[in-house]
RNA sequence: GGAGAAGUACCCAAGUGGUGAAGGGGCUCCCCUGCUAAGGGAGUAGGUUGGGUGACUGGCGCGAGGGUUCAAAUCCCUCCUUCUCCGCCA
């Protein structure tokens, strides 16, 4: 959420803003001016009137102690009463109608990153590695799976419905030994492993930004209000919901295993086959509470630690800074970290690492005190896949493919699959 | 899922309708004491929204949200969480 004193007091900044990620939201932008003057002037008549209430209920225990008569002040404070109720009726429609507004925005990119119309204008930043070479014809992750008999979306299909697979033997091993190598590997380089729950409520959910734009996007519970997670970020982060923490805490940094649930809705009829979009995928999520002063130093940072697995599993990939046409509803600025995948001839995208500043933690009401004499203020929330799990897998199938139908396994990850080769 | 009890500040805790939410511990500062211990004094309800150029000043805050009342921590309703017991269960 953004802050209202920005619109208030720089409405063409934040139209601006909202042109660079190709929305046009002027009109927003002025009725929400209009509709926080019209609340804040309710705001100062009604305030003034409870203060009379306020004086009077302090007055009519002592008149009556002594014997006063009451009546005229009982006259005028039932007066009060109605003009009190009906503002506060009418100030709680303003509230909401406001608040409800400000959900719409997204955040204001940070003017450090392109500005661009979409995923064609978002720059390069660096490589790692060469596209594998082959010297024979390559198959597609799906195919070697099959071949394998390590994954079987065909039984997924039948138990539970499109866009779910089963990881059979090998298959299921190299997803948990995956999942065991990056939560030790970020462990080591100074992240808390959480174990979050894999539903959250709806409070949790609009703290992180999913709702109440993303509903339809989120699998939710028939009767209970809970959502089930479509990523770690969204626990994790409200861990520290409402919360005031201690400056010298800061930057907290967590990583968290989960599964992650999505609908996918919109997306019919792409990446149909194998583990690039499933309903339900297993994502290692690193996510951390930092000082504004410094949290554009973090996400380099987490950045790079994402970066570290694919390096120590050798897997090819780039990273790319989205411009503002295509970064997502809650960033300021966002990283995507690519791995090469030769079945799309293309780097694919397996992590994204994002700097929120202060858009989240407004939402959450996260907040810090520098030092304990300070102001409470709002942290800045950051979050990246380190990474997804799936697509790791598709990843470590298709460049570690032998031509023989075997597949290599990664040096790291061999101390948790107990052999060097899946065939 | 059923029955009962409870949620007040960093911690413990008083407060069942009426003029600013007791008290204690802890913490901070000051005084005294050679040091320590003990003692004395002061401060310590956060936070969030508003108004004012400003010194200042208002509203809301006792788990959350509604309601009754001129007036609610206190009465009523709904929900959440915790504890005890029962049931169920990995």
């Amino acid at each position: 959420m953004l802050d209202i004193r920005i619109i208030r007091e720089n409405p063409q900044l934040v139209k601006d803003a909202m042109k660079k990620r190709n929305k046009d939201m002027d009109a927003l932008v002025d009725e929400v001016l209009a509709i926080d003057v019209q609340r804040r002037e309710l705001t100062v008549k009604l305030d003034q009137l409870k203060q009379e209430q306020n004086a009077a209920s302090r007055e009519i225990p002592k008149i009556k102690k002594e014997g006063g008569d009451i009546s005229a002040i009982m006259a005028r404070m039932n007066e009060i009463k109605e003009t009190v109720k009906s503002g506060d009726v009418q100030l709680s429609e303003l509230e909401a109608k406001q608040q409800k507004i400000m959900y719409e925005f997204p955040n204001i990119p940070n003017p450090t990153i392109p500005v661009g119309k979409d995923d064609s204008d978002n720059v390069e930043i660096r490589r790692w590695g060469e596209p594998t070479a082959f010297d024979f014809e390559p198959k597609a992750h799906w195919d070697i799976g099959a071949d394998l008999g390590i994954l079987d979306p065909e039984t997924a299909a039948k138990v539970t419905g499109a866009r779910f697979h089963f990881y059979k033997a090998a298959g299921a091993r190299l997803e948990r030994a995956i999942i065991n190598f990056f939560l030790n590997t970020h462990t080591e380089h100074g992240y808390t492993e959480v174990f979050p729950p894999f539903m959250v409520n709806r409070a949790s959910m609009t703290g992180t930004g999913q709702l109440p734009k993303f509903e339809e996007d989120a699998f939710r519970l028939e009767r209970e209000d809970y959502f089930l997670i479509p990523t770690a970020e969204v626990p994790v982060t409200n861990m520290h919901r409402s919360d005031i923490l201690e400056g010298a805490q800061l930057p907290i940094s967590y990583c968290a295993y989960s599964a992650c649930f999505r609908a996918e809705a919109g997306s019919a009829g792409r990446d149909t086959r194998g583990l690039i979009r499933q309903h339900q995928f297993n994502k290692v999520e690193l996510v951390k509470f930092a000082d504004p002063e410094t949290s554009y130093d973090e996400l380099e940072k987490l950045t790079n630690d994402a970066e570290r697995v694919l390096q120590l599993l050798g897997l090819p990939h780039r990273v790319v800074c989205l411009c503002s046409g295509d970064i997502g509803f809650s960033s300021a600025k966002t990283y995507d970290i690519e791995v090469w995948m030769p079945s799309y001839g293309r780097y694919v995208e397996i992590s994204s690492c994002s700097n929120f500043e202060d858009f989240q933690a407004r939402r959450a009401a996260i907040r810090f005190k520098r030092t304990p004499a300070d102001k409470a203020q709002l942290v800045h929330t950051l979050n990246g896949s380190g990474v997804a799990v799936g697509r790791t897998v598709a990843a470590i199938l298709e460049n570690y493919q032998n031509a023989d139908g075997s597949v290599t396994v990664p040096e790291v990850l061999r101390p948790y699959m107990g052999t060097d080769i899946i065939k």
